[in-house]
RNA sequence: GGUCCUGUGGCCGAGUGGCUAGGCAGAGGUCUGCAAAACCUUGUACAGCGGUUCGAAUCCGCUCGGGACCUCCA
């Protein structure tokens, strides 16, 4: 099938802010690094948006032939509450708040992540390390940087030396700002005294008596910084130099900025060829996140327990939604788009079990290899997804047609265009039908009876009974549908 | 304040110089016992003003609106 396909992969790279041919460093060998969730608490939707469009990045690069090493983090220790490199790590803190032990709170909430990211159907990634199992090689990457001169310790406390790496490098190469602007615009904090520089940033954390999460170091007992992780364990299992690395926007000016200068003042060069990043969720135009009080959690979607929702939507429905934007454009959520979608998705996926029932004809009405092409070109450029799907749905139309005897295929081209379907849609963007509805329990055989004393009842034009038979079925949530080819039925959503 | 992004038909949302995006909703039709489904037809959309150009939603300038990051957040 691939040899059919002309375009080659271009993706958008936050460091040359363009689109760029993607080229492996060892292939068939990609590795791809996103910086995963900080377990303290459920993830909110905007999260799983992230995680859903690396889902594809990392589907159509397996799609494509590559061997891929998918690496996504746990954070479970580290991650601060504010940057002031003071105050409480967030898992400590909801463990006090929920009066459990810190692993109890990464846990329940690691837990809870990897079920959202099943029903969303995210394939699992190559390695998911933690902060927590790889505290060795984060106290030796610092011990590394403070060898080649670009950190510093300070009463226990690990720094990073801004001023020392801009002396020979761009600290702001990844968002694109001036050294002096980031000087004169970054607030001042408090409890920062220790810093030699304002910017500076830690890499160990001194422990305080009360704090639990600790570990010995060469500079006493202390947690690691929450940058740290992310370039130790990506170096790791990637090497110090990989293809792709990932994570939302809001990443870019402050974490993402930090790996790389911690990469490079421990390896002496720039760590990542692409850098990706996908936009934010928004409900009414603003960001979806939990301290605005705006996020919405998986759940609430799914049982259509929000003020916001007027039904609840299914896991389908939701990730077809989100694919139907693309991932550096900002989505906007509400109920109206979701129903949008979910009609959408319902049209997309009997048009697929149709196309599994046609039979071939002599000759073909239609040319397969130009959808290919389409697929193909939409995916290639920087894994447009709207546009693919806006192909898909040219393929829907063709495929009632067919349905309805006014387009044909060959036997040879039914079958690549069936492949090429499933290939797309569900390999590629990992839908699924959910609703599984014709799936030969024994309600197929009970609904094939059914409908056989409805259509002898019709055939008597005792249409009484008929409708009937109609009206009942659709109370329990089954949709009769008279088709050109007889009686058809389906679950309603 | 600094750095950016953005404004597309009723809704969502692609598209970055000339060629129908697509989904949902709406209208008309075909089919049907009636519906539904499906199919066909249908919308003179690109915030405003000016400029560049043979030609702009697409490039440039200005104006107005929305948003993000710079402070924890995917």
């Amino acid at each position: 099938m691939n040899a059919l396909r002309l375009s080659v992969l271009n993706i958008y790279n936050t460091l040359s802010r363009s689109k760029e041919e993607f080229k492996p460093i060892h292939p068939p060998f990609v590795g791809i690094y996103v910086c995963g969730p900080t377990v303290y608490n459920d993830v909110h939707l905007g999260n799983c948006r992230t995680f859903i469009s690396f889902d594809i990045v990392y589907r159509y690069l397996l799609h494509l032939g590559y061997k891929v090493r998918y690496v996504r983090n746990i954070t479970d220790a580290g991650h601060l509450e504010n940057d002031a490199d003071v105050g409480d790590d967030k898992i400590s803190k909801r463990a006090r708040l929920e009066q459990l032990e810190p692993m109890e709170i990464v846990q329940k909430y690691t837990t809870g992540f990897h079920r959202v990211m099943e029903l969303f159907n995210n394939l699992p990634p190559s390695v998911e390390p933690t902060a927590t199992g790889h505290i060795i090689e984060q106290i030796e990457m610092t011990r590394q940087i403070i060898k080649n001169g670009l950190a510093y310790e300070k009463n226990g406390t690990v720094y990073f030396d801004v001023d020392a790496y801009t002396r020979n490098h761009h600290y702001g190469v990844l968002s694109n700002r001036k050294l002096e602007d980031l000087l004169n615009n970054t607030r001042e904090l408090s409890g920062q005294e220790e810093k030699k520089g304002r910017l500076d940033f830690a890499l160990w954390i001194k422990a305080k008596p009360e704090h639990i999460m600790n570990w010995p170091s060469p500079w006493g007992s202390g947690f690691p910084g929450w940058h740290i992780e992310c370039s130790a364990m990506s170096k790791k299992y990637l090497g110090d130099r990989f293809d792709i690395h990932g994570g939302g926007m809001d990443l870019i000016a402050t974490h993402h900025t930090n790996e790389i200068a911690q990469s490079v003042a421990c390896s002496q060069h720039s760590p990542v060829n692409f850098w990706m990043h996908t936009n934010m969720l928004t409900v009414n135009g603003a960001r979806m996140s939990k301290s605005a009080g705006n996020g919405f959690l998986p759940e609430e979607l799914f049982s259509g327990n929000h003020p916001l929702l007027e039904r609840p939507y299914s896991p389908m429905v939701v990730r077809f939604f989100m694919l139907q934007t693309h991932y550096r454009s900002t989505l906007d959520f509400s109920n109206d788009a979701l129903s949008a979608s979910a009609k959408g998705f319902e049209r997309l996926m009997s048009a697929l079990d149709i196309l599994g029932k046609l039979k071939p004809s002599v000759t073909s009405s239609f040319s397969v290899h130009e959808l290919h092409k389409r697929f193909y070109e939409a995916m290639d450029d920087d894994f447009n997804t709207p546009v693919l799907l806006a192909s898909v749905f040219d393929a829907v139309r063709t495929i009632n047609l067919m349905n309805e005897g006014k387009e044909s295929l060959n036997e040879k081209d039914l079958i690549d265009f069936r492949s090429l379907m499933h290939a797309f849609v569900f390999d590629v963007l990992g839908l699924k039908n959910d609703k599984s509805s014709n799936s030969g329990d024994s309600l197929d055989a009970l609904m094939e009876l059914i409908l056989e004393i409805r259509t002898d009842a019709k055939a008597k034009k005792d249409f009484a009974t008929s409708d009937l038979i109609r009206d009942k079925l659709s109370k329990a949530g089954i949709q009769v549908m008279d088709t050109k080819n007889g009686p058809a039925w389906k679950k309603l959503g």
